[in-house]
DNA sequence: ACGCTCGCATCAGGTGGGAAACGG
DNA sequence: CCGTTTCCCACCTGATGCGAGCGT
């Protein structure tokens, strides 16, 4: 189940119109306010996002490695009054990517890409397999012409831990998340105002344990669940170009299980433990004011990544999960057992990530530094266009793949979806989509639209890097405090194309590199990543590896052996969606065996020098 | 004297581990 | 009794402040 579910890139999209002129949740600030604005019958526990239960696709064609942004998987499905919002008022059509024409790239195209969230009530309808067609699809009109494409930014590294069922830990201050979302959103109006926000719904309506080995359900899920499920970017409102300037980081989002708090709020999420939770972005088109303007329908979009799924838990159960926590979170490092192994590396290998605010900072992929580098470099280091690098008003400079090896494949995993306002109604027939599998004909046709090649880092990213070989190599920044007295002065940028523009810009590009990756193989895997990998794996780096993993904690289910190899690797690795996620998704979905249980009974065995 | 760079110490905040407490 | 929750701990990080050293 897992796995399948974890191979599915499911997406859902939902554009929201409103009956009434809303307060933008960022101009109210109350979660309950903010909930107001949307009848409470969508939140709380019957909003429940039900995953995929079968990918009836092998994780092979799911690779998430893949350029297709995202690749059928199950079923999304929620009940009745499943959405934040109320289901009359989703319009219950999908639009189609900026430029997407039906007819134009044909139906398999699409539907290969997508798994197409309904509205609730049917925002995420019953999945009923494969043979409807794309002329099911209700394209409707565009209304205000707001077609967001989001992008997951460190999408390689959710399915890391979607592999073993993402946990997060609550607890009563709030506990961060991690991996955090972090997203890339392209396609909004430049001038207009936006609203940014997660919001995190029950996954489906059941209560969960682990047990077994495995997370099996456990009756029904607390209905009576409450509290603030909202968290609302910081930022907001803001301009489109000012979202669509820079990854979107919610690292500060907080998850909490202390249901009478009422400090700090607005970071916080409540939620029970032993619950699965679908976090959602929505993005808002507010007045200038931060207010909702409800004569124009379709402000409101959502966007669910099911990758993102996680069980909240108050403490890990699932021990492969744990030892990813430590492996890539950098507030962590202090349990890696084979941290002097991993860490005491020259200067300029050294790559480790450092806690900061920076969403990269935080979320490393491994096998960065042993992706095909030559590869990435000469298809997206040099030819990318910056198109996300253009000047604007925000002053903090942004670092490019020109600069930065960590780029070097991060192009590929802008792993984005594109702004599927629901048109129909609930009951409509346009419930159902053909979610053939996916074959290449619809990545180079749906590439245009589906993947957008770019590279972003803000100077806070680069700051938590002081020690990254892009230092030594772009500046020769010797010390940390050179460093980050430099960074503030700015990079060299050059003034940048529009977004939109670089989006169709980019897709030959894309396409070419995805045929020498061997997307179109239909396999999802990659050869010559892994080739590539080999060959740049050294034997010292092995011994190291060896090393480390005679330190490492035992995992009775191999997970250490089977991803040490890139955890590893990924521990001086790179960022997390600047860094090859191709490469590292890739690796991942050649070498597990997904059929394999992966999760452990929590008698790992410690062994620490 | 002034400004800048650098190194060091301190601090706040985040992390998982593990034992104790809690509750059904 | 057992599963879950809470609390404290050690560890890690970046940010910050301070003073010393150096060059102009």
């Amino acid at each position: 189940m897992l796995g399948g579910e974890g191979e599915s890139s499911t997406f859902s999209s939902t554009k929201e119109a409103s009956d009434e002129r809303r307060k933008s949740p960022s101009v109210e600030g109350d979660d309950v306010t903010v909930r107001s604005r949307y009848p409470e019958h969508g939140l709380g526990a019957e909003r429940y996002y039900i995953p995929p239960s079968v990918s009836k696709q092998s994780p092979e064609t799911a690779s998430p490695c893949s350029f297709i942004p995202y690749t059928p998987g199950g079923p999304v499905y929620a009940p009745s009054a499943a959405g934040r919002y109320p289901s009359s008022l989703h319009l219950g059509s999908v639009l189609p990517p900026a430029g997407f024409s039906p007819s134009a790239t044909g139906r398999s195209h699409f539907s290969s890409a997508y798994q197409l969230g309904q509205s609730p009530g049917c925002i995420y309808p019953p999945y009923a397999g494969s043979g409807s067609a794309l002329s099911n699809m209700t394209l409707p009109a565009t209304g205000p012409g707001m077609r967001a494409q989001v992008y997951l930014c460190n999408r390689p590294l959710w399915f890391k831990f979607h592999r073993h069922q993402t946990e997060m830990i609550i607890t009563k201050q709030g506990r961060r998340m991690f991996p955090f979302l972090s997203f890339n959103i392209a396609g909004l109006n430049l001038s207009a105002h936006y609203n940014v926000f997660v919001e995190v719904v029950l996954a489906d309506p059941n209560h969960w344990r682990f047990q077994g080995g495995k997370w099996v359900t456990c009756g029904k899920a607390d209905n009576s669940s409450q509290g603030n499920k909202v968290y609302i970017h910081p930022e907001s409102p803001n301009t489109g170009a000012h979202w669509m300037r820079q990854e979107i980081s919610f690292s500060k989002l907080k998850l909490t299980n202390n249901k009478g708090t009422s400090h700090s709020t607005s970071q916080m999420v409540i939620m029970q433990s032993l619950h699965k939770y679908q976090p959602r972005l929505h993005i808002v088109e507010v007045t200038e004011d931060g207010a909702e303007d409800v004569n124009n329908d379709g402000k409101t979009q959502s966007f669910t990544f099911p990758e993102t799924q996680f069980i909240a838990v108050t403490a890990y159960q699932n021990t492969d999960i744990t030892q990813l926590k430590i492996d890539h979170n950098p507030f962590a490092k202090g349990f890696r057992d084979n941290y002097d192994s991993m860490y005491t590396v020259p200067e300029n290998d050294r790559l480790t990530p450092s806690p900061t605010d920076s969403p990269r900072a935080h979320q490393i992929v491994p096998g960065a530094r042993y992706t095909m580098q030559p590869l990435f470099q000469d298809q997206f280091v040099n030819n990318l266009p910056q198109n996300r690098f253009y000047n604007s008003e925000r002053a903090v400079p942004q670092t490019n793949s020109l600069l930065s090896p960590q780029t070097e494949d991060g192009a590929s995993q802008r792993w984005f979806v594109t702004s599927m306002q629901q048109g129909g109604n609930c009951t409509g027939t346009s419930n159902k989509l053909d979610l053939t599998p996916y074959d290449g004909e619809y990545s180079s046709s749906l590439l245009p639209y589906g993947i957008k090649s770019l590279s972003m880092q803000t100077s806070h990213a680069l700051g938590y890097y002081p020690d990254s070989p892009f230092n030594a190599m772009s500046a020769g920044w010797g010390s940390r405090a050179a460093y980050q007295r430099k960074v503030t002065t700015g990079l060299p940028w050059s003034p940048r194309p529009s977004p939109t523009a670089g989006l169709l810009e980019d897709s030959d590009k894309v396409k070419q590199i995805q045929i020498e990756e061997g997307v179109n193989d239909g396999g999802g895997l990659i050869s010559s990543w892994t080739e590539t990998q080999s060959l740049a794996l050294s034997l010292d780096k092995a011994d190291s590896y060896a090393m480390a993993c005679k330190r490492r904690r035992l995992s009775l289910n191999g997970l250490s052996t089977e991803d040490s190899p890139s955890d590893i690797k990924s521990a001086d690795g790179h960022l997390a969606d600047t860094a090859p996620c191709t490469a590292c998704d890739l690796q991942y979905a050649g070498e597990l065996d997904l059929s394999r249980s992966k999760t452990t009974p929590k008698v790992a065995v410690s062994v620490r020098a």
